[in-house]
DNA sequence: TGTACATCAGTGAACGCGCGTTCACTGATGTAC
DNA sequence: TGTACATCAGTGAACGCGCGTTCACTGATGTAC
């Protein structure tokens, strides 16, 4: 493994991570590898698939998602742990401004990216059915909190109003 | 006015209706132009501006939704009446595939739009005044109708499923 | 009713643009001796 | 430690594509007589 090769690619990842932050899905790939400093050659060579691009995108958080997830496993309310777990992932999801939600919403044929879909999910399924009579069902669930998301690009503060009113069922 | 001008205005309105609900935002002027049987020219001549073709394409439903906004300013119970509206809010956005909600969201710099989105405003703040201890605002409220039909695509039953969680609280 | 004409809607090839993507070539890196 | 080399990452011009948009021209329509 090359050392330029390791940094190139932490540089594209954090110049798509922007550039999906600020323009959501219409980011440009050529561009990304431009603000990366690098050819879109490079971007291609690390990421031959926009979905192998997200993956990477996302894998931290999703590892760190599903981390939070077992933790609050073990938490005596279930319903706040649910509620803290969906709140985190709704938070997360606004970073991409309805990219990443819109990709995971429909399963993918990348499997990849189905892997990091199937990974929240049962986390998120672990933690639903610790609630006594839960509301829908996990699917609904994480559906909506990435709706929310999608519905407050750069505002925080909406996020949460809009968190709190969606959610206040449980 | 001529004749063939109206018929060719209703093609495209249509056309645009069809190709906005398959694509969402990713709908090309060229293809609804090519699918209505009309050159792009024509469309233009029409519709100037992406905005004009889609104040055009809700000012039906915009109408619509005012006027039972209004009948249901009589309906004996206040919360009942908003959340009748807003569900049909909801539904009416389902059809654009979130591009009337995201372009609704942002207050736009197309006067013709703007009135739009004031009248819907206006009609749900109405709506939203006459329930005893309202919740958010009445932004937040619409914002959350656009979600849920954003987070629903071609999918009726889903939307109904986070209407009722999210709006679980009236 | 019939006709001549002015108006203005319709046409669609063409433009420039930025996109995603490729590939023949260059050159930096890590390794073996 | 120093050097020669093989490997493979990086480059970036170039491709084809579809987009939004324009405009000189054509022709259908409505109207006036």
């Amino acid at each position: 493994v090359r050392s330029d090769a390791r940094d190139n690619r932490e540089r594209v990842l954090a110049a798509a991570r922007v550039e999906f932050g600020r323009q959501g899905p219409r980011a440009s790939l050529n561009k990304i590898a431009q603000q990366a400093g690098v050819g879109p050659g490079t971007l291609y060579r690390h990421f031959p698939t926009l979905q192998a691009l997200l993956v990477a995108i996302v894998a931290d958080d999703v590892a760190a998602l599903c981390a939070e997830g077992r933790r609050l496993l073990t938490h005596p309310a279930p319903e706040e742990a649910l509620l803290t777990w969906l709140h985190a992932v709704a938070v997360h999801a606004t970073a991409m401004g309805g990219l990443v939600a819109s990709e995971m919403a429909a399963v993918s044929s990348d499997p990849a990216l189905s892997d990091v879909h199937a990974e929240i999910r049962g986390t998120g399924a672990a933690l639903w059915e610790r609630v006594a009579s839960p509301p829908g069902d996990i699917d609904d669930l994480l559906a909506l909190a990435a709706a929310l998301a999608w519905a407050s690009p750069h505002d925080p503060d909406r996020l949460d109003r809009l968190f709190t009113l969606a959610f206040r069922a449980l």
